[in-house]
DNA sequence: ATGGTGCCTGAAACCGTTTTCTGCCGCGGG
DNA sequence: CCCGCGGCAGAAAACGGTTTCAGGCACCAT
């Protein structure tokens, strides 16, 4: 743990100079000697300082921030995320602060660096290596969102093998399904790495061959559609298409009908989230319940505790519950809700 | 504007106490006789303190902010407009704080609360009142994202309007259709308010009487079955469905398959905003394509401007062009996009 | 009268930077 | 030999708050 934040005025110290020197070598402006830069230049590097964003900020009259408002999103999973997770925060009079890495290339160095404007933070499972999740953990309280964390970082998530495996073994055993293929991508992310590896122990566990691979697809309502696309147009169409989430199920449902194969008789499509949409397509979803919102609201509190006591140790994980739906697009003839997972 | 920023030092000075005491006040911590109290705040009122978020946080070493980080949302409209804006931020290496004031009380305050905590900020059209927008605009760079600004604060917006005559004018029109229902609520956002405005003005040009009211319903998929369901189980069930955006339009179009109904043979349903599913859907959207995520990354440009250089006067209000994009919903036999509306 | 006890108050230190201002030093030119 | 000048470095003053610490003062008990 960083004990002593390095400052300014240590490298300066160190490095037996000014701390206007310091400053001036840190951002590059001014001018210093090469003997001097040097010696700064070797203190810092030597001590990792990185300049404290308040203080700079203040000096400069400037935040070194945006801000963005609306009025509410309450879109499929993000959005439900972002809101379970600002409405906590909003409640402890924090601000959010948003980073969001897609297909950037630095990404894990922007991370650490906002991790020096926070005050902890939650990196959704999948976004960063384990590496820079470490570092992180070093600078401020993290939490992963929906992933495991290396070493004692907790996470917050809810048991998608369990879940997975459940909906298979429904497929299997009560509806004798046999040949199911599975639409999402598990290296994308540690849940949809666990739906497929839930997915796989199913059948294990009955003595019967998985699918060798899953369909690798992302995970809007779109790759839905292109999922279908892969798996029905060829001779061995499967009977059922597990999808790793609701969006690509909604979408298969759409891949289905523009073929006119009807759902459940030829084809079985399930979900994982029950998003809105799942109850009131034709046919109604079967899918798995998850609390996105309060999985964003539990690690917003969790970092929030930590904040308040920093020399607590490192809260536990926490895994929240799932619910098993079942509805037609699986071949049952009316919904049913069945209990959950675990607590 | 504030010309010179009321600080702390400022405001003991016209009180006749020390800075200690008017910080005692501001935080109502330790003692402080009656008499000095009410000095102390006749001053904060009269002067319109607040005290700045960087001092008290660098005194605090607390940012009072926590951080969130994911891979990426590509949604249908919010997700985009939250990605456009925040990689241009990115960029220009700030950080993005966003607020989501859905359904909270105060939001008003919250919002002036952030502009203290951000160098400017973009808030969505209908999110706040225009009195609190006037006053935000006094405090830090402000931009209206889809919608439009009260006096000179600039927005950034799409011709809703002029765009959606030119589609209700095509079903009118090209298709013969004269009982068209609108499904979206104007009340809830000047883009939908737009949106509908254009609607009845493509029935006054052609001399045709409108419905007096639109459904009104929310702007998701689910909204769209609901409004599905008010509007095709009577007995007066319209033409077509002009819907305020694609996801109304997604919801309908299910609506309409629960009911046997064919698209576009039985019921026409149009979308605005061009979502990666309007084209996959069967049939296809016809629909007006919308640049989202453009839209707020030119906002995110025009504040960034506006705080490197905070004495040029408001920056012009943008509006980008839209895309009638046809497709067979309307009842055309294939596909064809045609030219923008406005620059 | 004297000392102790609380309650208030303000001076000053501190948070971690940037930036201005002053001054030292060596060098070249008059 | 002296002066001016340019390059560099450091002291100190911002930036806008909070917090510690010490002292003044009124009041009460001895």
């Amino acid at each position: 743990m960083g004990k002593t934040r390095v400052t300014v005025r240590e490298i300066a110290r160190l490095a037996g100079v000014s701390i206007a020197t310091v400053s001036r070598v840190s951002n590059g402006t001014g001018q210093v000697s090469e003997e001097m830069r040097r010696r700064v230049l070797e203190a810092i590097e030597e001590h990792g300082y990185r300049p404290n964003h308040l203080g700079r900020a203040l000096a400069a009259r400037r935040h070194g921030a945006l801000g963005l408002v609306f009025p509410g999103l309450s879109g499929p999973y993000f959005s439900e995320l972002i809101q379970g997770f600002e409405s906590e925060a909003v409640a402890a009079r924090a601000s959010v602060h948003i980073l969001c890495t897609h297909l950037r290339e630095d990404s894990d160095a922007e991370v650490l660096e906002m991790a020096r404007r926070v005050d902890g933070l939650a990196v959704m499972g999948g976004t960063i290596s384990d590496t820079t999740l470490l570092r992180l953990a070093e600078l401020a309280p993290v939490v992963v969102l929906a992933g495991r964390g290396p070493g004692t970082v907790p996470s917050v998530s809810v048991d998608n093998a369990a879940a997975t495996t459940r909906l298979t073994r429904h497929l299997l055993i009560d509806h004798g399904l046999r040949d199911l293929a599975f639409a999402g991508t598990p290296e994308g992310s540690p849940d949809v790495s666990d739906r497929w590896a839930g997915f796989l122990a199913a059948h294990r566990e009955l003595g019967l061959v998985p699918p060798t691979d899953p369909v690798r697809v992302a995970m809007q309502q779109p790759d839905g559609v292109l999922a279908a696309d892969r798996l029905l147009d060829g001779a061995a169409a499967p009977d059922a298409i597990v999808c790793a989430n609701d969006e690509i199920a909604l979408g298969a449902l759409v891949g289905a009908f523009r073929r006119d194969l009807r759902v459940p008789r030829d084809l079985v499509v399930t979900g994982f989230d029950d998003a809105p949409m799942a109850a009131l397509v034709s046919p109604p979803l079967t899918t798995v319940r998850q609390p996105v919102r309060d999985l964003a609201a539990e690690a917003a509190r969790m970092i929030l505790r930590a904040v308040e006591a920093p020399d607590a140790p490192a809260p536990d994980s926490v895994v929240l519950p799932t619910e098993f739906v079942v509805r037609r697009s699986c071949g049952c003839p009316a919904d049913t809700t069945t209990g959950g997972t675990d607590a």
